[in-house]
DNA sequence: CTTGACCTTCCCGTCACTGGAACCCCCATA
DNA sequence: TATGGGGGTTCCAGTGACGGGAAGGTCAAG
C-alpha cells in the first residue's frame, strides 16, 4: 500500500504518517522506488495510534501503549496504569475548563453588550479575583 | 519598577514579561542602563493580560481585550462577543474532554488491570469504534 | 510525449512560552 | 581595590504534534 491509501483506511494525514516514521513509531519498508510501502501490520499500528491519540494519549504515551500492544507477554495491569493516569489528566483538565467556564460565564451573564462602555468583562480582569489563585 | 519586582506583583515570570513585550503587548521605557523601567500602567496591564490568560484567552484574544481595555469609548458588546465566543470554544473543549473521560472510563472499567495480558484497553484501540468517527 | 496525480525530502511556521549561555550592572564587604 | 553575588540584558534553541509549501522524482493514461 502507498501512502494515500494508508492515510483513507487509518483515518490520517499522509503528513502525520510521515512524521509518526520519522519519530519510529512505525518502520514500513520501502518499494525500489523510493516509496514507502506500507503492510497490513503498518495500518494496523496507525490505526491504533490514531485512536489513541484521539483519546487524547500524547506520542509518548502511545509509543508506550504501542509497545505494550505488541508485547504478548504484557501484563494488562501495565495498561490499565498508563489508562488510569491518562484518565486522571483528562478529569483535571475537564475541572481547570469548568472553573474557567463559571467565571467567564458569570462575566458574560453580567455584561449587558451594548454600545455603551461599562462592561463589567473588563472590570473582572482588571481586578484581582478572576486570576488563578494558585 | 525593575523586571522582577513587577513579574512578582503580576503574577508572571520575569521570561513571559519579557515576551510579552517582543510581542507588542506593552512598551515599557527604559531606564539609563538599558533595564526596563515598568510604569504602574504597564503592571496593570500585564497583570489584565495575566487574568485574561488564566481564563483560557490566546495572546490574540488579549491583544483585543486590551485594546478594548484601553479605548474609552469601546462598546461592552464587543467585549462580551469576545468573550462569547471564547466561552463557546471553552465549552466545545469540555464536550471533547467528556467525550474522551467516557470511553476510557469505560474502558478503564472493563480491564482487570492484572498480570494477564488479555487487555480490553488494547482491544478497544485497535478495533474501530473508539475512535473519532467524524 | 505530455499531463496530472502521486510520491519524496527539506525547511519553515505554529503557540506561548522555557531553559540556558554569555555578558553587563550595581552594591557591599574584606 | 578586588571580588562576590544578585540583579539585569540579548540571543538561540527546544517544546508537541503536526501543517504548508517548495523543489523535484515516478507512474499510468491518453
Amino acid at each position: 500500500m502507498n501512502i494515500a491509501e494508508v492515510a483513507k483506511a487509518a483515518g490520517l494525514p499522509a503528513k502525520t504518517i510521515r512524521y509518526y516514521e520519522d519519530i519510529g513509531l512505525i518502520q514500513p519498508k520501502r518499494s525500489e522506488n523510493g516509496y514507502r510501502a506500507f503492510a497490513e501490520a503498518d495500518l494496523h499500528k496507525l490505526a491504533f495510534v490514531g485512536r489513541a491519540r484521539s483519546l487524547g494519549f500524547s506520542i509518548v504515551e502511545c509509543r508506550a501503549l504501542l509497545a505494550l500492544y505488541e508485547d504478548r507477554a504484557r501484563a494488562s495491569g501495565d495498561v490499565k496504569a498508563l489508562a488510569v493516569t491518562h484518565l486522571a489528566q483528562i478529569r483535571a483538565k475537564i475541572v481547570e475548563l469548568r472553573a474557567m467556564e463559571a467565571t467567564l460565564a458569570d462575566l458574560v451573564h453580567a455584561c449587558s453588550g451594548d454600545h455603551r462602555p461599562d462592561c463589567p468583562i473588563l472590570r473582572g480582569l482588571s481586578q484581582p479575583g478572576s486570576g488563578d489563585p494558585q
